[in-house]
DNA sequence: CCACTAAAGCAAAGGAATTGCTTTTGCCCG
DNA sequence: CGGGCAAAAGCAATTCCTTTGCTTTAGTGG
């Protein structure tokens, strides 16, 4: 869990909480990032500065996690009759929400302020929870598989690394190979 | 090329940007990162806060500056003979000095005050160059071998994803596991 | 050797971050 | 249903980080 403390479910805490959350969320699609600072969001959200600072610790704190609620998938996979085409897709799909502008700036923020890495752990959890999915649903249609762990170092961690580190050169085709990578190791023994 | 200025080499520029690199590495080194704070580094630079400021925008670019140039590599890999060899004891070591609190912190660092990707860019073409060199051994010893992005997918990418965002459970038999799968790699047409 | 320019020093002003104390509010127990 | 307990928010004062205009120093080229 986060440093952010358990929060009583329906009280002021958790009114409080929603607000400046959504305070959060509006400033950043508003202004983006250049020049936002805690007193601005206190402001918005109708709190005092001081109480953002007691119960996130800083601006980077609150921002990653903002950002790790962004990052959390809604709707599971779709399924598209194959193995294949499911990783194939999801990989797409995937590439395409992480790599924009937007998409980025909310994994750098979930990253950096992150003292404990729980946030950065969810992130992945949610990719690895997605997957298993998809492997699932092949694994009832007597499709052969890759473990979950292989999926992800075939197809999340190579995307993720070059979001992160290089930015250029990543379109849907390299998504497409990173998932038939995949697909191919359904088929060697467990390595 | 980063935020940094042209320094003109010989100066003072390079005197400061010296003592204060230096300064931020010992700060650091004694206290870790908790409570370091830009006038700091400036007093124990022997500098003006204002003149890092003007320089380096804030204290995470500083940071991000010095990360990069600590995780640039000392001495290229050592030839162990095969190619095989040759990864799972570079993947080894890489991961070794990535993964220690101290190895996570610069990576953090260098990602997080990096406001176009040139770091980020710079650690990924180390890794890169790295392997390169490594590959072209294998190559010059007629052994089959994996292109550099394959490599980069294979090994790089998933020991950086799971440093930042899975660090438990890594250790060195899993490293040398993606060197073999980026050997396996080497014999498929190259998808 | 002198002029020009880039970078550093200096100092003041503005604002973010921290913290002790008070007040509110939700929750639990009698 | 009412009183007390504890957690969290409000408030306000203080500290010190950050910014910025101006001056001074030092390196470069004519």
């Amino acid at each position: 869990m986060s440093r952010r403390p358990m929060v009583r479910p329906g009280g002021r805490s958790a009114r409080v909480q929603e607000s400046v959350h959504t305070a959060v969320r509006e400033l950043l699609a508003e202004q983006g990032r250049e020049g936002l600072t805690v007193p601005q969001v206190a402001h918005r959200a109708g709190v005092t500065p001081s109480t953002i600072y007691r119960r996130w610790g800083d601006l980077e704190q609150l921002l990653s996690d903002v950002a790790v609620e962004r990052l959390r998938p809604e709707t599971p996979p779709e399924d598209r009759g194959s193995l294949a085409a499911d990783l194939e897709s999801w990989a797409e799909q995937f590439l395409d929400e992480m790599s924009s502008t937007a998409g980025r700036a909310y994994i750098r923020d979930a990253l950096l302020g992150d003292p404990d890495g729980s946030n950065a752990g969810q992130c992945s959890a949610y990719a690895a929870e997605q997957l298993d999915v998809v492997l699932a649903r092949a694994s009832v249609r007597g499709e052969p598989t890759p473990g979950v762990e292989r999926a992800v170092d075939e197809i999340v961690a190579p995307l993720m690394y070059r979001i992160l580190f290089r930015p250029d050169g990543l379109d849907a085709a390299y998504a497409r190979r990173l998932a038939h990578r995949a697909l191919a190791a359904a088929e060697e023994p467990p390595a």
